[in-house]
DNA sequence: TGACTATATTGCCGAATGGCGATATAGTCT
DNA sequence: AGACTATATCGCCATTCGGCAATATAGTCA
């Protein structure tokens, strides 16, 4: 091995590659990412996400219980209803990377076929 | 509807968040989130990453090829070999907000514990 | 109490996916 | 050319997972 081959920073441990690859998984998926998106306006009852998402109730309750189960989102009864809400300010800096991410990928693709 | 409910920042298209499902789910899982940190040493060839990762060969080349549709790693090829690296500076930054979390939520599962 | 409402859970199915062994591909060396 | 090496790909299997319809649970109201 001839090349540079910076000194290692830090292993990860398998246990937190397996609590890191949960919380990127739970956020790998477009109806739960809608959830979320739908979240940032403030919190929301279950009711309010299926009517906004279109998602069945059924489909909502349950992507709503990942997030809760990963810590993305955090959850108060009131009365009849479940209020859901964001509970993590890193969501924002996160999507919004993501997204950038995601924005330069389009315009680079798009630049590749000029 | 009583409740506060402030305006909507901006909803994401769904093609845009397909995109970004697609880039966190590529991170939805160890085996690939071990090569990412292998290679933030730098870059590595298929066969180091398999002797490092203690992974299948089959299984790396096919976990790689994962990152780099999504846009996480580069590649060279030299000689015989294929040098992948890291793609996106943006790399550290995530897994640094992503570990902190599953450390907080650890020492919140602890304390609830006690 | 009983009718009603909002949410969670269960059982199921089809699709996607990680991992493996075997094979194909492509580059090197003599 | 032929032997060898590094990587990619293929076919397969077992598991996971999203979505749905139906049902259970729990809280409200009269």
């Amino acid at each position: 091995m001839t090349r540079p081959a910076k000194k290692s920073p830090e292993r990860m441990s398998p246990a937190l590659l397996q609590g890191v690859a949960e919380q990127f998984k739970a956020l790998g998926e477009p109806s739960r990412l809608l959830l979320m998106n739908l979240l940032f306006d403030g919190e929301r009852t279950v009711g309010e996400l299926v009517a906004l998402s279109g998602l069945s109730q059924a489909n909502v309750s349950k992507q709503l219980g990942v997030l809760f189960r990963t810590g993305w989102v955090l959850r108060d009864k009131l009365g009849l209803n479940v209020l859901y809400r964001l509970a993590d300010d890193r969501t924002f800096t996160l999507c919004e990377l993501m997204c950038n991410r995601v924005r330069e990928q389009a315009t680079a693709a798009a630049d590749r076929l000029r």
